[in-house]
RNA sequence: GGAUGGAUUCCCGAGUGGCCAAAGGGGACAGACUGUAAAUCUGCUGCAAAUUGCUUCGGUGGUUCGAAUCCACCUCCAUCCA
């Protein structure tokens, strides 16, 4: 069977991946779908940098304004709903642009990972969570050294959240997630696709994320996530993790002062784009386009593009 | 003008004769990642011809086998008294 086309357009925050993916779209006849953990949920703009209707330009967005704050996300949610997506879009005759910077989630979908469908498990994980807790990360790792010693030589101790993930995983399939984990490594794309991975400048980077968080504080931020506290959104929550976010709680609970909030939005939000290249670098088969090399010219940009996708046999 | 306290590696900050290229934290940099991923975690951070050598703890000179640590003078900063 012939592979179905797939763009990928991604990069760290605030390189400026909406404003060119609303071009790609419109080049190729394309629909984009959302790849990013936080702009799925509704209420939630400003902190997430979503894209305004008005800036849509009438390109079809999907995974965006979804869910409510207070539901669960995850790559496997986000699976599910991102191939429901794409059925509708080759349905249409168009093509899917896959856009957003969790590139987790992008390669959940790329490669086709598998993850075994589980039942509620949160009853066990919850169980090894106050384990954890109550007798230190060490004696969570002791018992997956026992049951996987595979997985324990790659996790890290300290690395909790793995820790349980992996004894999760063994608790529900008898079966060890380093095993599963290797046949997954060994998945190729199953697309015909392009995965584009737009990149700056560091220092040009930060300063752009130094400023698009004092916008975001201009434009109203605080105000955002009061509103969200206010109709029950706490820290608990997986949308409440996100960068601004979990931040501004802290102040507004008066836990830490609007300064040192802004300050650790930034910093964070830094450490994070670092996060996303380093994850990109990993990928192979990604197509790094560097704005620099580009002279900061989109047209040019655009061209480029449109002649890999053409190579690529995406576009006709 | 006088008194006192201070000046440490990118930043904050410990160190008050050898175990000090110098604790700890931050930042920077690098990495991991397969159901929380805007999450979670790790490594590294004076220079080099690198199991050793060289330069560093405001400056200069001195004491000592040996100084970031002691002494003298100088520069700058802080507070107080004039």
């Amino acid at each position: 069977m012939e592979k179905k086309p797939l763009v990928v357009l991604t990069g760290p925050t605030a390189v400026g991946k909406t404003k060119l993916s609303i071009e790609l779209a419109k080049a190729i006849n394309g629909e984009i779908i959302s790849a990013d953990s936080m702009q799925v949920y509704k209420y939630m703009d400003i902190g997430s940098a979503k894209i305004t209707p008005q800036e849509m330009q009438g390109i079809p967005h999907h995974l965006i304004d979804v869910l409510d704050p207070k539901d669960d996300f995850n790559v496997v949610i986000f699976k599910q709903k991102c191939a429901e997506c794409m059925e509708g879009i080759y349905e249409r005759g168009h093509i899917p642009i896959l856009t957003g910077g969790t590139g987790f989630y992008i390669q959940a979908v790329l490669r086709d990972i598998d993850f075994t469908e589980n039942e509620e498990n949160t009853e066990y994980r919850a169980s090894l969570e106050k384990m954890a807790e109550e007798k230190g990360a060490e004696v969570l790792h002791e018992m997956l050294k026992a049951v996987d010693p595979e997985s324990a030589d790659i996790i890290h101790a300290n690395n909790i959240k793995r820790t349980i993930r992996a004894l999760e995983y063994y608790h529900l399939t008898g079966e060890k997630i380093s095993t599963h984990n290797e046949q997954e490594k060994e998945k190729q794309s199953a697309y015909s696709s392009c995965y584009f991975v737009l990149t700056d400048e560091r220092e040009r980077l930060y300063e752009r994320i130094d400023q698009r968080v004092d916008e975001m504080l201009n434009s109203g931020l605080i105000e955002e996530v009061r509103a969200l506290r206010d109709r029950g959104c706490h820290k608990g929550q997986v949308s409440m993790q996100g960068l601004g976010y979990k931040e501004i709680l802290s102040f507004l609970e008066g836990e830490i002062t609007l300064e040192e909030a802004v300050y650790l939005i930034k910093r964070d939000t830094r450490h994070f784009a670092k996060r996303q290249l380093t994850w990109f670098r990993r990928e192979k088969d990604v197509i790094w386009i560097d704005k620099k090399e580009f002279l900061y010219d989109d047209k040019k940009i655009m061209s480029y593009m449109k002649d890999r996708l053409t190579k690529e046999g995406i576009l006709k």
